[in-house]
Formats: structure tokens, sequence, C-alpha cells
RNA sequence: GCGACCAUAGCUCAAUUGGUUAGAGCGCCGGCUUGUGGUGCCGGAGGUUGCGGGUUCGAUCCCCGUUGGUCGCCCCA
């Protein structure tokens, strides 16, 4: 129907537990940057189509049928951002950064790319991404990496994910490399799927990872790297390994894992899990030495990765939602002006509280429960201000009386003569 | 761009080989009960079965189209 209310394809509103785990995911990546010196930045959602069309490789999918890009009102080309890098270097260039680098950065937020949406994948997604700018060293890489995995560590599921790695080696070798490939699929490209095939001539190194199965032999007998690798590359190569080993972090050779855009070079890495169904990487990310340069900016080498949120959010353990610590009932309307007066006494001293002004005393007090409200403080109509109060507490476990001292410390002064009769099913004494 | 499956109340699902007023639970609204309270009971609102067409005496059920969802291919984090 065309006039139906509808959310756009592939887009989200995410509610509830929903967000609730998409704010873990974000906030553990905040915490964990922070140990290792990540700055945040942010960088604008759209640029000019070009930063991404060239970065990214004019004939790769993202670029030639997946960017969602418009004419402004100036007639200029812009794109909605499908990753970050890209616009990263741009920013490096536009502002002059090499004076900072080499410079640790860490962003998140909204990317677009218009494909089919299915598990794992939307046409508005989200990702964490961090990069390492200006540094050519291995210790970099390793130290991105690392980076990841105590993210991953933090959220709790490292054990549903492996690290997989791999080198393209330098452009020496990643030539030497993608021509032996071609010769090899060439040579046998009738058994070739259809798909690959074509791959062939666009990006031969992205056979490695077909899923049909016949390719899957012809990979198998195809020519690894190491055979091509320029002594620079290997022993590039051999000290991010040395490196992970030393920082405890576990992986596993993956002579097939390649990238999917071209400015990759050296290290390949991404952590995959198998809970996922078909869209299995959870953080992908590479080198990436001659971006920048090709970019129009200085020669810079720099290495990163992006991560899913919504992929990794659907992994963590069930989050628990937010909660109300207090709901304030009153009795009935005459006492709701009083009520709103100790709330607003609760929630100056930082407690967060809820009123229930709905109803019933009856329907209200099943409002609060709602609100999932720990304490529960009545509001009666009658008698001294002490004794129109009633506290309880309604989950009753050890932490009981530590919640309800908490709540009559923040009462103002009038209230606080609570009798300890008053309290429900534990040994407060409040005088 | 290609393929498979799916589409019933706000939500999760029923409806016996196509059969007459399409049901339930939860949620929502109202009432009663309950003296420390997410209880129990009663009642109510809410559906042109995604949309359009076809077959049939008769379609939620069969067929075609369309829109949307899910999953896979592709691509990629």
């Amino acid at each position: 129907m065309a006039d139906k209310v509808q959310r756009v394809r592939g887009t989200q509103d995410l509610y509830g537990d929903d967000i609730a785990r998409f704010d873990t995911v974000v906030d553990a990546f905040n915490r964990v940057r922070k140990l290792y010196g990540f700055r945040r930045v942010d960088v604008p959602v759209f640029e000019f189509t070009s930063v991404f069309a060239r970065s990214l490789g004019e004939t790769t999918d993202v670029v030639s049928k997946e960017m969602y890009s418009f004419d402004d009102r100036g007639g200029e080309s812009l794109t909605l951002r499908p990753e970050f890098t890209a616009g990263f270097c741009r920013a490096y260039i536009s502002n002059g950064w090499q004076q900072f680098a080499p410079m640790k950065l860490a962003a998140h937020g909204p990317l677009f790319r218009y494909e089919r949406p299915q598990k794992g994948r939307y046409r508005q997604f989200h990702q964490l991404d961090a990069e390492i700018i200006g540094a050519g060293e291995p210790a970099a890489d390793v130290e991105l990496i690392a980076m990841g995995a105590q993210l991953l560590g933090e959220l709790g599921i490292a054990d549903k994910v492996t690290l997989q790695l791999n080198t393209l080696g330098d452009a020496e070798t990643r030539h030497a490399w993608r021509a032996a490939l071609v010769a090899h699929f060439r040579a046998n490209a009738d058994a070739l799927s259809r798909e690959s095939v074509e791959r062939l001539e666009k990006n031969p190194l992205r056979i490695l990872d077909s899923k049909d199965a016949t390719d899957r032999e012809l990979v198998a007998t195809a020519p690894g790297i190491d055979a091509h690798m320029t002594s620079e590359a290997g022993a590039f190569f051999e000290a991010v390994q040395k490196g992970l080993q030393a920082a405890g972090v576990a992986f596993v050779r993956a002579p097939a894992l390649v990238r999917g855009f071209d400015y990759y070079r050296h290290t390949a890495f991404e952590f995959v899990t198998d809970h996922l169904g078909a869209q299995g990487t959870v953080i992908g990310g590479g080198r990436y030495d001659g971006l920048i340069e090709t970019m129009g900016g200085p020669s810079t080498p720099a290495v990163g990765w992006a991560a899913g949120i919504e992929r990794l959010a659907m992994l963590v353990a069930e989050p628990v939602g937010e909660r109300i610590e207090v709901a304030v009932i009153p009795e009935e309307q005459s006492v709701e002006a009083e009520a709103q007066q100790i709330v607003a006494a609760l929630r100056s001293r930082g407690l967060s509280v809820a009123m229930a002004y709905r109803g019933n005393a009856k329907r209200r007090a099943e409002l609060a429960a709602k609100e999932g409200a720990e304490t529960l403080l009545y509001v009666r109509a009658t008698g001294q201000a002490k004794d129109r109060l009633n506290l309880s507490d309604r989950v009753r476990d050890g932490e009981a009386a530590v919640r309800l001292l908490k709540v009559l410390g923040a009462l103002p002064e009038q209230y606080r003569q609570i009798d300890g009769d008053d309290f429900v099913g534990d040994a407060v004494t409040a005088k």
C-alpha cells in the first residue's frame, strides 16, 4: 500500500532490548578505546561522492551500485557515507592532521549502503571504527588488533569469535600473487562458477572466499601468497604475528582471507563468528598505506578496522534494561503536589524516580511496578508528614536495606522520621 | 540484481481436506475484589484475514500479480 505509514526498507526503529544491546556495544567500545589511547573523532555523514568513489575503487559493487548518492541544491554530487575510512582520510588531508601524526582515532555512527537486507545486514547500519594513521610499524597493527580482541572480551563474546589473519603483501607482492592467481583460475575457467568468472576480471582475489563448492576445490590448489612474498613484506607479517603472540591475542592464519576494497595492503584480518548465519564477520580491517596519498595527501601509512554494531549486539548476552530506582505513588489526587515535591527532591539527589499519576491507588501501584522500580514510596492523604509516607522494597533481596536507606536519606527533612514499622520484609530501623 | 519461505486484532499465534457471526493469550479501557499492592474475577473496545485480481454456490485457506518481511546468493562489517 503506497500511503501506508512504514519505515524505509533496511532501516530500524530501535527500542527496548534492541537499543540496550546497541548501547552495551558502544559503551564497551568507548571504555576500551580509552585504554588504548584512541581519541574520538566525528566526520560528516555525507561527503562529496568523489571521496568514496576514488578511495573504494570505481568498479567495486559498493561504489557502482550500492551508494546513496544525490545532487544537492547547488548541483554537487554528494553521497551518504558507506564506510568510515575514506572520510577519515579526507579529514586528515583537509585539516592538515599530519601535524598530529601518528593519530589513533575512533568513531561510531550510521553508514548507508543500498543492499538487500538480511540477517545482520541493513541499509542504514552502524559501525564502530578505529584507525591508526601515520604509523607504518607492525606494532601499530598489533595494537589495533589487540584493542579489537579486548573489546570482544569485554563484551563477553570472545569465545564465539575467531581472529583470522592474513597478509596481502606490499604492492610488488600483491601484483605477483594476483598474476599467479589469475593464471591459475584462467587455466581452469570452465570449472569456475559464473560469478567467479566475472570476478576473474574485476577482483580475482575475491574468488578465494567464494562459497561455491567447485570454486572451493580450485581455491584449495591455488597458489598461496607466501611464494610471492618480498622479504620486506614477509618480515612485516612476521613481526605482526610475533607481536600478537606477545600480546596474548590468539589468531589463525587464513591464507584465503582478502579484503573487499582496493586500498588494502599487508595485514588483513577479520574476527568471524558462526553464530550469525551468512554475515559472520564481526570486525574486519587491515592496512591501507597508499590510500591517503592516492587521495591527494602526503604519503601516509595507516591501519584500521570497522565493526558492525548490529552484529555485535546480536551476540551479546541479554541486557538488563534501564530501571527506575524509586516509584512514588500518591494515593489520590489531593496529595499529588506533595508527591511531586518529594519526587523533585529525590531526583535532585541523583535517584531515578517515576511518579504514577493515573487511575486509582491500585492502578497507580501497577503502573509503578511496571517501571521496574525496586523501591516503592506511597504517599497517603492523612496523618502527619512522617506518617504519610510508606516505603517498601519490591525485590526484598540482600540489598533491600541499602536501597531503602538510600531513599530515606534523600527525602526532605520533615519526612525522615519515618517509622521502622513501615519498612516491609526486612529489619531496617530508620530512627 | 537473483532465489526460497512467509503475511490473520497493538503484540505472539489459532481457525478440522475451501463452508456460513474469524478465536485465544498478552496488552489497552472500565468495574468489583484484595489493608502494603505487578493478585483474582467480570465486562468492553479493537480485524473489509497486507493490497489488487482470478477460480468457486462459497476463499484466511487454491491460482496470478503487487507490496512488505525473513533467510540465502551477491556484496561486505
